[in-house]
DNA sequence: TATTGTTATACTCTATAACTATA
DNA sequence: TATAGTTATAGAGTATAACAATA
């Protein structure tokens, strides 16, 4: 698969700079694409919404599973996002600190608490999710709309929840 | 989209543990997809590779390059994998003290260099590349061969380069 | 005893700024 | 002046272990 390496200067680079470099095994490897993908959500993610609303990735999807779900416990927002439970204390501590959430102790189970979303969260969701809309239509690009929705389906089969 | 947030337990949690989320807003923001399967493929990763072989994901591709393109320099090595000049050096240094790869100036241009896979360092991007045939056939139980080469292609138009 | 959530802590990942050397 | 790479530093992200309160 790989030509030769080489020590001589003559041979190097092999591949002049700008061009795209022989992906070999990585080619087939999923991972590598969904990372490389990656890059280009977390860019389009951070221009639309981090930047202007001074959201994390995760804080957005907080805020959105709040929105769609109401109330809901740390711990089923943290199996969903896939967070581990101090780091979640974390997120949910400065999201409260900034008046978007309150935790209520549950009168139900007592160890257990109901994150709700506060007047203002809910207007910050309201807005991130239309800013999000704009944010998927610089996609359009790049995808037909079809590929998108079949894009987004073969992701979910991979994701597997 | 949301039933209204609700301070009463009676009514909460809105869904029973166990049960899905309603993703709202979510189901359509692409980037939101691509984090959950990755978080599918990087567990993949792990199991079959980055445990075994003490790799962790980046330093994987960088082998896989090199294995697939012969020497490359540093900065075609960063605009490939996205990484930053520091974040690069640091791993290059760590791969060079294994003795998986060599820094050698360029007589070309002496700002420059070549990093050069050693043979144990083509040894062991010979063996994980191995290891990830097994590692994406376990992908088989969720997406079907004709599915997975669809899925990277469209990943591809994504990450557009 | 098991579960929910928190605190304390540390390690990895990534970014920015300032620097060296070469061009 | 500009570019390739390094060093120094800090911040963001994520993990484990130990703990408190409740079931």
């Amino acid at each position: 698969m790989a030509r030769p390496t080489s020590t001589l200067d003559e041979l190097l680079p092999a591949v002049v700079d700008g061009d795209r470099l022989a992906l070999g095994t990585l080619a087939d490897v999923l991972g590598y694409h969904v990372a490389q993908a990656s890059v280009t959500t977390v860019d389009m993610f951070e221009r639309h919404i981090g930047e202007r609303f001074g959201l994390r990735k995760v804080e957005f999807s907080i805020l959105m599973l709040l929105q769609a779900n109401g109330a809901l416990t740390p711990k089923r927002l943290g199996q969903t996002l896939a967070l581990t439970p101090p780091n979640l204390t974390l997120l949910l501590d400065r999201l409260q600190e900034r008046g978007l959430l309150l935790r209520e102790r549950s009168q139900v189970d007592r160890r257990s608490h109901n994150i709700v979303l506060t007047a203002a969260g809910l207007e910050l969701a309201q807005q991130t999710a239309e800013a999000a809309q704009p944010m998927e239509r610089e996609l359009q690009s790049r995808l037909s709309s079809a590929e998108r929705a079949l894009l987004i389906e073969l992701l979910r089969k991979v994701a597997g929840r």
